[in-house]
DNA sequence: GTATTGTGTACTATATTCGTATATAATTTA
DNA sequence: TAAATTATATACGAATATAGTACACAATAC
């Protein structure tokens, strides 16, 4: 039938679980039984459940990164770039259900350093975009990039404040409120570029 | 805050967590936590986990039920009624989530006869009701009782069939087709009644 | 053939969950 | 206020579920 190797049988059932369940409540048995592969063969591709999340997770990423890259090269103007790498944000964060995030923060403390790890990597990514981008004249020159820095930390923080999920109705809204605020807050007022 | 008693904070929470996860996947100290009450409290008011669920299910029938029950007593014609009584058991349907409804079947097998069992009761009132309505001419006098009664029982074993779940695109859509061809292919044509 | 890859069962150790006991706090009622 | 009711928090043993491994065997590829 599938003619998918039996890790890739594996991934794909995991991040099906996982998205909806949370890494928390889904056991490797039923992985293996939903993915139709023995215990065995689980234990030859993965050290364990959370590992295997680790790599779906880093398999997302990855996937978003290479989104980023090739928007980030397009030649158009920064503004409509932002616009472009915003909806690929909420799209990216929509291929991780909110049960699945919930346990990588929660239950599963082991998993957050990871996605924070992450998360870092990302910062960096964007902060030299930035740097780029004020170069060129298309962030305020006045902004430091020290308060650039903050603020990006500072999102990357409050993303897991429980007391501000209670202020949106869920991630999703915040995520896309935060970063079109922070994006358009500092963004140079320019027609085309 | 809420004037609501602790039995009916376990019993939403239940409800809430049930259609998300299913039973199986919940914890009573889970339910304990989310409606913000201890365990001892828990199990002054049930026995255990399954019987917190029947007594969703017995409170959401008995729901239906009564709105089953208003819908009947309308003056408006048999079509039009049938048409109002499938949209409402799609709708009852759809408060019982898919999750749910799963364990209900598959790992709760303790749940399977209950569940049954009250689809036994409607049964009986549907019986009723085709018998009233046979007299009054809106079901085909030539159709036996039997038939009916075989065809309504092949209705309630083909739900919990898992060969024809995947068939339909979900189960709603499963008992929305199924309960329309039901009605509708023994429903005598007449514009009015 | 013979590697390779995968399966199925059985098994132990560990972790989780259940359900209860106990002592204490908060609230209601008389 | 005193007594009764209701809820909580913690701890606990028992039952259950899950993790991870060992082993013997089957299917498939080369």
């Amino acid at each position: 039938m599938t003619a998918k190797t039996k890790e890739i049988q594996i991934l794909e059932t995991g991040e099906l679980l996982f998205n909806k369940y949370g890494v928390r409540r889904v056991t490797v048995e039923e992985i293996c039984q939903t993915a139709g592969v023995s215990k065995m063969t689980f234990y030859k591709y993965f050290p364990n459940k959370v590992d295997l999340a680790k790599c779906i997770i880093q398999n997302l990423t990855d996937d978003a990164e290479q989104r980023f890259n090739k928007t980030m090269r397009l030649a158009i103007p920064f503004t409509e770039k932002v616009h472009l790498i915003i909806e690929q944000k909420i799209e990216d964060n929509e291929r991780i259900g909110e049960e699945f995030y919930g346990d990588l923060t929660g239950s599963v403390p082991e998993l957050l350093n990871f996605l924070q790890g992450i998360g870092r990597q990302a910062y960096k990514r964007m902060l030299d975009i930035f740097k780029e981008a004020q170069e060129k004249g298309d962030i305020r020159k006045e902004i430091p990039m020290e308060f650039i820095l903050y603020s990006l930390n500072s999102i990357l923080d409050k993303i897991n404040d429980p007391q501000l999920a209670g202020i949106f109705k869920d991630r999703k809204e915040m995520i896309k409120i935060m970063v079109e605020n922070f994006f358009f807050g500092i963004a140079e007022k320019h027609t085309d570029a």
